[in-house]
RNA sequence: GGAGAGGUGGCAGAGUGGUCGAAUGCACCAGACUCGAAAUCUGGCGUACGGUUUUACCGUACCGUGAGUUCGAAUCUCACCCUCUCCGCCA
C-alpha cells in the first residue's frame, strides 16, 4: 500500500512513478473521495466532539444531583444523526482503502523502463553453459529413465502439474532443500524458521492485493484459510501489527517450505515436466531491517540466493527486471535465471524483491528508530532457491552420455556419499 | 468434537454505567544524588486517523472482533473469534 499522506502531499510524483509501469492512477476519483471524506470526517469528528462534552456535562450535574432533563433534551437527537454520520464515513474510508489496496508500489528510480520480460535488463552472468558431445535430454526424460520422475503416477493421484519423485533423485530434491537451508543459516546468518502452510486471508493481503490473489491461490473448502503460495507469506507477517525494537534488526529468516499455486492464467505454458507445478519446494529467505538498509539488504540477499548456485556450479545470469515485469508488490526485483542445456535458455530460478514500506503500511509493522519515533519496517525477500527447478537444472546440467546423473560435489555428503544416479538396468 | 474459565497498555494487573485512554507495580527513557554503579528520589513513557498557526497544540477513535441498549459503555445484552484447563479423538 502506497503513503496516503505522501499522495496528498505530492501526488504527480506518484502518479509519474506509477505511469512507469504503466500503471493509471485514478487523479479524478482520489481526489473526489479525499475532499468528500475530509468533509465527512471534520463534520462527524465535531458532532462527535459536541456530544461527548454534553454526555460530560450530564454525568457531572448528576453527581453534584442536579436537574439534568433539560440538557438530555437538547442531545436527544444526536445519536442518530452521528450514527448516520459514521455510517457515511466509514464507507467512504473503505472506499478510500479498497482504492489505495489495489494499487501496486512505485518503482525504485533504477529500475528500467520496459514492457515485458524482454525489456529486462542482465546485470551479470556466472559460468560458461556446458558445451555436451551427445544429445542432451530434458529433466522428463533424464528423470523417467532413472525411474525417479513419474507423471502418470502424480496425474492418476492428483491431476495435471503434480509430479510422483522415486528413489534417488527423491533424495537428491531433499538434499537440494538441507543444503540450501544448512548454507544460508550456517554461512549467511538467517535463522531456520517452520510455519503454518494455511494462513488466514490477513496474511495474504499483508504481502500483496488479496483481490489479485484470489485467482491464483488455494482457498481451504468451508474455512478462511489458504494455502500458502510462498513462504514468504507465513514469515513476512511475523512482523505483523507488531512495533519491533530496533535492536531486534535486521531479522533474517530461512524457510523451507512447499507452495500451492493455482497459477489460472498460465495455462498452456510450460505443461511438459517440472517447470510449473501446482505444488512444489521452495527454501525461502526473507529480511525484515531498517528503510535505510533495505537497499543493501536488497543486493546482498541476492547474492545469498546466487552463492546456492555458485556452489551448485550452475550457470547463471541475474537480471533486474523493467518497470513492466516486476511484481504488485516490488519496488525493485532480480530474477535469477539458471542455464537449461534442454531448452538452451536461461529460465527463472529465483526472484528476490526489495518491498520498502509497501508490504509493512499493509501489515502495520513498525519499529521504533533512534529517536524513539515509530516507522515503518521494510520488508524483502527471495528464492534461496525454488527446489523443483534447481533439481530440474541439477539432472539437465549433469546429465550423461549413458543417462546417468553426477552429482554435485556439494550435494554427495547429503547424498550419503553417493556420487552419481544411475539408470536401472 | 464436549464442558468450564478467560481475553484491559511492552509485561503483570485493578477497574461492573458518568471528569476512564484507563489505578498500581515491573520494564523503559531523562534528570538529581555518586568518582562510577547499585539503591533512592523527581519527571516522562500507547497507537491510528484527522485538523491547524505542523518537531507543537487541538479533536476523534481504540480495553479480542462485530452489532445492540443508553444522553453517556472497558463496564450491560447478543453473535462471533481466539487462548487456557479438563474430557474425547489422534501423528
Amino acid at each position: 500500500m502506497l503513503d496516503i499522506q505522501q499522495l496528498r502531499k505530492d501526488l504527480p510524483t506518484a502518479v509519474a512513478g506509477l505511469a512507469r509501469r504503466s500503471v493509471v492512477f485514478d487523479e479524478a476519483q482520489f481526489r473526489a473521495l479525499e475532499d468528500e471524506r475530509k468533509k465527512r470526517q471534520i463534520e462527524t469528528e465535531e458532532l462527535q466532539a459536541k456530544r461527548n462534552a454534553a454526555s460530560k456535562q450530564i454525568g457531572i450535574m448528576k453527581a453534584k444531583s442536579e436537574d439534568t432533563t433539560a440538557v438530555m433534551a437538547e442531545v436527544a437527537g444526536w445519536g442518530d444523526i452521528q450514527k448516520a454520520n459514521e455510517v457515511a464515513l466509514g464507507e467512504l474510508q473503505e472506499k478510500l482503502n479498497l482504492f489505495l489496496r489495489q494499487i501496486p508500489n512505485i518503482p525504485h528510480a533504477d529500475v528500467p523502463a520496459g514492457k515485458s520480460e524482454l525489456d529486462n535488463v542482465e546485470v551479470r552472468k556466472w559460468g560458461t553453459p556446458k558445451t555436451f558431445d551427445f544429445t542432451v535430454k530434458d529433466h522428463v526424460d533424464i528423470g523417467e529413465a532413472l525411474g525417479g520422475i513419474d507423471f502418470d503416477t502424480a496425474a492418476k493421484l492428483s491431476g495435471a502439474r503434480f509430479s510422483v519423485l522415486r528413489g534417488g533423485v527423491a533424495r537428491l530434491h531433499r538434499a537440494l532443500a538441507q543444503f540450501m537451508l544448512n548454507t544460508h543459516t550456517l554461512e549467511h546468518g538467517y535463522t531456520e524458521v517452520y510455519v503454518p502452510y494455511m494462513v488466514n486471508d490477513h496474511c495474504i493481503d499483508g504481502v500483496t492485493d488479496l483481490e489479485k490473489f484470489r485467482d491464483d491461490g488455494f482457498k481451504i473448502e468451508g474455512r478462511d484459510m489458504y494455502l500458502i503460495p510462498t513462504a514468504e507469506v507465513p514469515v513476512t507477517n511475523f512482523v505483523r501489527d507488531q512495533i519491533v525494537d530496533i535492536k531486534d534488526l535486521p531479522m533474517k529468516y530461512a524457510c523451507h517450505s512447499p507452495c500451492f499455486r493455482a497459477e489460472a492464467g498460465s495455462y498452456g505454458k510450460d505443461t511438459r515436466g517440472m517447470i510449473r507445478q501446482h505444488q512444489f519446494d521452495k527454501v525461502e529467505i526473507v529480511q525484515i531491517v531498517t528503510p535505510e538498509n533495505s537497499v543493501a539488504a536488497h543486493e546482498e540477499l541476492v547474492r545469498h540466493a546466487e552463492a546456492i548456485l555458485q556452489k551448485l556450479e550452475l550457470p547463471y545470469r541475474t537480471m533486474l527486471l523493467c518497470t513492466g515485469d516486476i511484481g504488485f508488490s516490488s519496488a525493485k526485483t532480480y530474477d535469477l535465471e539458471v542455464w537449461l542445456p534442454a531448452q538452451n535458455t536461461y529460465r527463472e530460478i529465483s526472484s528476490c524483491s526489495l518491498f520498502e514500506a509497501f508490504q509493512a503500511r499493509r501489515m502495520m509493522a513498525r519499529f521504533k528508530n533512534a529517536q524513539g519515533k515509530t516507522e515503518y519496517l521494510h520488508t524483502l525477500n527471495g528464492s534461496g532457491l525454488a527446489v523443483g527447478r534447481t533439481l530440474v537444472a541439477v539432472l539437465e546440467n549433469y546429465q550423461n552420455a549413458d543417462g546417468s546423473v553426477t552429482i554435485p560435489t556439494v550435494l554427495v555428503p547429503y547424498m550419503g556419499g553417493m556420487t552419481k544416479l544411475e539408470v536401472p538396468k
